[in-house]
DNA sequence: CTTGTCAGTTCCCTTAGGGAACTTATAGGG
DNA sequence: CCCTATAAGTTCCCTAAGGGAACTGACAAG
C-alpha cells in the first residue's frame, strides 16, 4: 500500500524501507539470491500476483539492486540478477533469518540452514561492531544526532 | 496491502515479514526504540493514520514484540514498550540503518549515529558468524535445506 | 500452422491505507 | 460547575494498491 513515501524522511531505516518495505520485495531477493532469477520461476514459487511482480523487478532494477540481463536474444528472455548494492541487501535477509529462526521456527526447526564459507559449519549470523569486534546490538548502543538530520527546508520566518 | 499470508510460508524470511512485513511497522519499533513509546508520540513523528498505528500497536502486541503498559490509570493512559523479542527486531533495524548509510544517505551523511557502548566509538555492525566469528554475510554461506523444510500437509495418493 | 513458453500487460474487483471527525475518560483553569 | 485540553482510540468515507485471470508478442519445436 504505503501511500506515503519514507524516501524523504531524514531516516536510513525509512530509506531502505522505501527500496524494499513493500511486503515481497524481500522475499523475491530471496529467491533470486538462492538462483530463481526468471520471471516465471519467481512467480510461481512465491504465488505472487503477476502485475505485482513486474512493479516490483521493474523498482528494484530503477533502483540498482537487481539488473535486468538479457540471456537469450531469440527468442528474447531476461533473468534478474542481484547487484553489489542488492548484494548487501541479502545480508539483512540473513539477520531476517536469524530471528525467524529464533522466534518463528516452531517444533520443526529452522527450513534452511546457512553453511559458513570460512569454517565450513552451519551457522547463523551476529552483529559486531566494524570497531572493535565485538558484539553489537540493539541493546548495546546510544543513539545521537548525525550529520545528515532533518534538512529542515523551511525558509527563514520573516 | 499483504492479502497473501506469509507466516505460513516454511520460510523464516517469510515469517519474519509476516510480524513485521508491513511498510510501517519498522519505524513504529525504531520509535519506540527510541524511546517515543505513546500512541500520540508516535502517530505525530511519523504522519501515520491513527487507524494504522491502532492496528500495528495490536499487532505488534499479539506477538509479543511490544507490550502494552498502562502508565496512568486516572486517566487510563498507556505506553508500549519493547519486549526481549522486540529487542532483538531492532538488530535488524541496525542492519536496515547499515544498508540505508551507506546507499541511501546522499550528501550529507548519515541522520543518526550509534555508539557502541563496549568501545565508546561511533561505530556501524558488522555480521559474522556465530561460530568462528569471521565475517559471515549473504555471499559467504551455501543455503542447504533444514529440518523444518515445508511441512507437506497433502494426505498420500490413494 | 498449431502448440508451447517466457515475460509481461490489461482488466476488473476487493481490500487496505489515508484523512478527518467523533468518543471516552479525566485533569485543570476560571 | 462549565469549558477546554489531552491521550488513546474508533468510525466513516474515499482512493489506490494488490489479487486473479485472461490476453499479447516474440519466437522455437514439431
Amino acid at each position: 500500500m504505503q501511500r506515503t513515501r519514507f524516501g524523504d524522511m531524514a531516516c536510513s531505516i525509512a530509506r531502505t524501507l522505501d527500496v524494499i518495505g513493500e511486503p515481497w520485495s524481500p522475499l523475491i531477493l530471496r529467491d533470486i539470491y538462492v538462483g530463481m532469477t526468471r520471471f516465471e520461476q519467481i512467480q510461481q514459487d512465491l504465488g505472487i500476483s503477476r502485475k505485482v511482480l513486474t512493479e516490483r523487478l521493474k523498482w528494484l532494477t530503477e533502483n540498482d539492486v537487481l539488473e535486468r540481463r538479457e540471456y537469450s536474444s531469440r527468442p528474447p528472455r531476461h533473468e534478474y540478477v542481484l547487484t553489489a548494492k542488492g548484494m548487501e541487501l541479502c545480508d539483512l535477509l540473513l539477520v531476517m533469518v536469524g530471528w525467524g529462526d529464533r522466534w518463528a521456527a516452531g517444533e520443526a526447526g529452522p527450513p534452511v540452514l546457512y553453511r559458513h564459507h570460512s569454517c565450513g559449519e552451519i551457522s547463523h549470523v551476529e552483529l559486531s561492531c566494524a570497531g572493535c569486534g565485538r558484539p553489537m546490538r540493539a541493546a548495546d548502543v546510544d543513539v545521537l544526532p548525525g550529520p545528515g538530520v532533518a534538512p529542515d527546508p523551511s525558509p527563514a520566518p520573516a
